[in-house]
DNA sequence: ACTAAAATTTTACGCGCGCAAAGTTTAAGG
DNA sequence: CCTTAAACTTTGCGCGCGTAAAATTTTAGT
């Protein structure tokens, strides 16, 4: 029994028989006292079950053990799974990362970078809102915080950027759809929000022009994060008014698909590959719940796993070495195809 | 110029030309200070860029301004939506918000508790992973933390409950799929990881032996968050053996309903309510992605502006005023009439 | 211009822990 | 048993700010 309640490290100490400067090394890493002191310590740990405070912790420490992980729009189930996959990678190594996401505001980015510099975190992980971010903020944040930037590419800032390679979706899905069918019109929004959408559509026109076909981009109206509604809403004018030369449309992301789909079922446009269906939809992303839209969407699937893994092992690299080099990793995109196209 | 980095309150005080006591008063509450003197604090603070050290703050204050949000499944753009809309209001009200998931793991939950406890936050708005929560951690949490529970009922735990009468959904879709056509079947997990599954049976149970139906409950096998797969997988494999009665098959939530559209469409189920379709399919929740499934999903639509409103706003009631009376705030769904059903 | 109230300053202590330096004990090796 | 390095303890300072009490100034009011 003894005394119930340890207030601070020094009870503990107190009451463990260690000195408490020992006791400190003691959470700050177990392995680095002697086997019997450990032991001790953890002894007393279930006995009194007290927990260093941890905001004295950090106001002394040069280094927290925080990270930030940054995301654009997180009710978007793909930066939620990236997110995910991330948070995960963190916390298994011994981190306490904190989830952020800017729900498409640059405003709301640049707070959330604010705040995050006063957490004086040991990294960063950052994918930006994109076009719309405050270009200047960002950078400034990146040099005082060892930050990678990923999905969202920004030239030279940061200690790295983990992405895709959006170059090369072009060509894989465009030989893909010409071999199997008419060569694809490509769907877009005409002021998109990330950087990628324009590296896509580049790839597309080239893909298109190698192959000695010409290449046409429909570009709909739409601001903001609602994809889905821009693609059905938007995407099913230009469907209703003929604006696709081609039977077959290519989009520039899964969510877009997503509500053109719902556009194609509206206007009763049969989608798929049987001889029966009017209609070709592919997308690019393999957003989680591309499986299962009716048809199920055929897509470029990004490599979550591969893009995870190396964005938090870079930044772990740089926090520990502190490598200064800027390091652009970028992952290629798989073919997933399904019945849509 | 003068002294470009400013370390502390001290040298920003002396430079700004007040004492440290007033500036500190002034961070907790720029209006408690005399309007000449926050004018000096604020000219002072554009030319040096000074903010108070967060830690030390928090070390000293016996509450602080955090906040904790812990949903079971972020990836879930039901929850990521709710959580993006709690959010948002706690950062309005001048808190500072943390978003934590628990995906769908137990002991994450657990440990996600643990490290909340440290953060010694204001409050905690839980929606706990249900079924599968350890009990008796989430209580002996809220004893110790003022906590607002939302989602997921657990009977007198926390300050308060806010949710949907899940109950209320049964009457409500049951009515309407009765007066439109076949009283529906209903299509869940054995095992629901969610509490509100269980209501919602009984609810379709009570509502159909009300309006003179038999009822017919169709559970099939998963364990997990994935609930497409499994609507997709084992919902198939139900309908393909005939197990549903009726022509008519309600959901116990979207995301189910979703894989089960899936499931139709590649059995060449026609969904819809058309004379040439054989089957129609309802969801409940107003899943973010319903309104895009093809066809759109006809569903029960929970309140996530109310739910999130209430539950801030409880949240913030029993923190001034700490209110002890355990409080449930239900609110009603609302049928969404689409065309799946 | 005089008084009371409000705002501010001064002074001083405490929060809980990191961390460095110097002295002491422990464990390993010959 | 002696040597030595490693581990530990002791001592003490510092981090940056909250906060209380008392002294002082400013403001508002008749």
């Amino acid at each position: 029994m003894a005394k119930d309640t340890i207030r601070n490290m020094e009870e503990f100490a107190a009451v463990s028989g260690i000195s408490r400067p020992t006791v400190s090394k003691y959470f700050n890493d177990p392995e680095s006292v002697r086997q019997s002191t450990r032991q001790r310590i953890e002894d007393a740990l279930e006995k009194y079950d007290y927990r260093p405070n941890i905001y004295a912790i950090n106001q002394n420490r040069k280094l927290t053990k925080n990270l930030g992980i940054v995301v654009p729009y997180l009710a978007d189930p793909f930066f939620a799974e990236l997110a995910r996959n991330i948070e995960q990678r963190c916390v298994a190594a011994g981190f306490r990362p904190t989830l952020y996401s800017s729900y498409g505001d640059p405003d709301r980015e640049n707070d959330i970078l604010d705040s995050l510099r006063s957490l004086k975190p040991a990294g960063v992980l950052l994918a930006p809102l994109g076009r719309t971010s405050n270009q200047a903020v960002i950078e400034k944040f990146c040099n005082d915080v060892p930050t990678i930037l990923f999905d969202s590419f920004i030239p030279d800032v940061g200690l790295g950027f983990v992405g895709s390679d959006n170059s090369q979706f072009g060509p894989l899905i465009v030989e893909y759809l010409c071999r199997t069918g008419e060569p694809p019109s490509f769907l877009e929004m005409k002021t998109p929000a990330n950087p990628n959408a324009n590296k896509r559509r580049h790839a597309y026109i080239n893909a298109m022009e190698q192959s000695g076909h010409e290449p046409q981009v429909v570009q709909v109206d739409g601001e903001g994060w609602h994809f889905e509604e821009i693609g059905r809403s938007e995407g099913g004018k230009a469907l209703a008014a003929g604006l696709f030369k081609s039977n077959t449309v290519l989009c520039s992301n899964d969510r877009l698909a997503i509500g053109f789909l719902t556009a194609c079922y509206e206007q009763n446009v049969r989608v798929g590959r049987d001889s029966d269906c009017q209609i070709r939809v592919a997308g690019q992303d393999d957003h989680p719940f591309s499986r299962f839209t009716c048809p199920p969407l055929t897509t470029i699937a990004q490599d979550y796993d591969a893009i995870s893994r190396c964005a938090v092992e870079t930044l772990f690299k740089a926090i520990e070495g502190s490598e200064n080099k800027h390091e652009t990793r970028l992952f290629e995109g798989r073919l997933v195809m399904r019945d849509s196209a």
